[in-house]
DNA sequence: TTCTACACGCAATATTATTTCGTCACCCGG
DNA sequence: CCGGGTGACGAAATAATATTGCGTGTAGAA
């Protein structure tokens, strides 16, 4: 399956489910105007080829008691491939981490954490994060509240961009 | 309904339905060990009190031909509520701003941003992010890869907190 | 034109979701 | 100690959905 190019009836399948991912076959078919079965074999296929990564609950931190979210940022003192890799390994491994990124600029690595508490994080960070082999330098900063969070692509910026290109 | 605790069934439907919210019913309710229908109860419950706030796919940006990320850190000249608030609704309304978060130190805003390309980026920075009233600063990184995004929460932790408060 | 490839939709079947209802355990007041 | 109320469970029936099988139409290539 080469040519994967998305015809318009795919592109409102994938922003149908990503705004409710446990939409019916059927439901989601009536909306992009096909019938059932050719519709599912579109989801299928967006699935094997990777467009579709996977579906989850959101499920609220706060509420269940993850009252802390903190965005750290790394700072390596060795940028080789390897030490880059072993320290995202080493994210992946924390579970109080949920998004490592390495990034361009003065700072390697941003990291969204989360905690149940702040002495939780506390002693992650001192005991952890801080503590890690190559790491040079950590600055972290409290996430205070929370204006806007809606992973993934915003679908109507990627129609104007394909006009624009027609 | 105050603060319903949540048993440790509810906490396995949580975690089950974060890490594939598309299994069924049918499945989920033989993993956490209860038959459908009180499987079904519970799920339904958990929406409704904000424990699950929603199902979403998760869509490949770079797939898709969003093969620009960046993290931009901004400072506003006024921290009134009023002005943040101003600011955090311009936030909602801007499509490539796909998270923005209040921080305590030094940064005001953390946004998370998608483009297509870089260009519309950086028309997007600098025709409205840095000219938008009130905006005193604008820092940003771009994403050179990810190595890990697990939105949610970590449940063995929720598991070892509860286990220390017992 | 004719063949092939591909995607569609109808109809049949298999799974799943949802409702209904009877049972049981727990808790509280008498 | 004993009803009576409450809440959650699970079995079974029903409704809805997913999935398969197949015949049809259309676009592109020879």
């Amino acid at each position: 399956m080469p040519t994967s190019r998305l015809d318009p009836i795919d592109r409102k399948i994938l922003a149908e489910l990503q705004a409710d991912g446990r939409m019916t076959n059927v439901e989601l078919a009536k909306r992009v105007g096909i019938s059932a079965p050719p519709c599912l074999r579109r989801v299928r296929t967006l699935e094997e080829a990777g467009f579709i990564q996977g579906y989850h609950a959101k499920v609220d931190s706060r509420e269940l008691g993850f009252e802390v979210q903190v965005f750290a940022m790394v700072g390596l003192q060795s940028q080789a491939e390897s030490d880059l890799s072993k320290f995202e390994q080493r994210c992946r491994d924390w579970p109080l981490v949920r998004e490592c990124h390495m990034l361009n600029g003065e700072v390697d690595f941003i990291l969204k954490c989360v905690a149940p508490d702040l002495s939780t994080f506390q002693s992650f960070l001192t005991g952890q994060l801080t503590a890690a082999e190559n790491v040079a330098s950590v600055k972290t900063s409290l996430v205070i509240r929370c204006a806007k969070d809606e992973p993934g692509v915003p679908f109507d910026v990627l129609e104007e961009r394909l006009n624009r290109l027609a």
